[in-house]
DNA sequence: CTCCTAAGTATCTTTTTATATACTATGTAC
DNA sequence: GTACATAGTATATAAAAAGATACTTAGGAG
């Protein structure tokens, strides 16, 4: 661990993962390779386009997803992880257990205090 | 990693360290042990003391952060992490990690794009 | 008495994020 | 020539997070 707080870089890497939608989009790509705009969509059907938009466009000029447009019409547009990109996998993986846990925690938490 | 993005637990994790003074506060006490208010206000001069007591009541509503009043005038408030707490460590360790090779990252881009 | 200290609250304003809705471009199929 | 599909933009609005500033509390020091 930095011993001194003021240089750490967890900002760095917790810039890129906030936002409301960028874990479950990273998350999708991770585990799905290469998806197309109108599919990333489908599995997030409470996000909104110019949302979905954003926060890709985030992504890839952090250089985390790559966008690769075929010049046709309909048009045709895929996102894929970078290498770079895959960096951050264990960053995910470990906050996805650590949720995992915090759940448990918290349900033993609530009927600690409904015994009481 | 989970194969469902829906089920994904990283938003819990995601969703305590969130914060312009989180991460901050973490390893502050991480390192510290210890640290009463106005030793964790000094060492952010930064922060409002709103902004500290929000952040440190929200942490201690997650069982992150233990908070320790003395019945004494002036007052005495000390704020120490939880065993519980501890297990973001790694997480924290992870992302500061990620963060250092990520300014790398971006500064071979930029030599590269002044290059050409 | 008055001031000082530490750890807060209480309000108000600004900034940042996110949402809702409507609109665009263009080749193909009918 | 009208409609459809995909991947967007544009604009306006609402909600959430952060910041600035002033006020509070109570005992001890002078």
């Amino acid at each position: 661990m930095e011993k001194k707080p003021e240089l750490c870089r967890v900002e760095d890497a917790l810039g890129i993962l906030v936002g409301k939608w960028k874990p479950i989009i990273l998350l999708n790509l991770l585990q799905e390779g290469t998806k197309r705009f109108s599919e990333l969509k489908r599995s997030m059907p409470a996000i909104t386009q110019k949302m979905l938009t954003n926060q890709l466009r985030e992504l890839e000029a952090e250089d985390i997803v790559m966008r690769k447009v075929y010049p046709q019409v309909p048009p045709k547009v895929e996102y894929s992880i970078t290498e770079y990109g895959k960096s951050l996998e264990p960053i995910l993986e470990a906050m996805h257990e650590w949720g995992v846990k915090h759940t448990l925690h918290k349900m033993e938490k609530e009927n600690q205090e409904n015994i009481q």
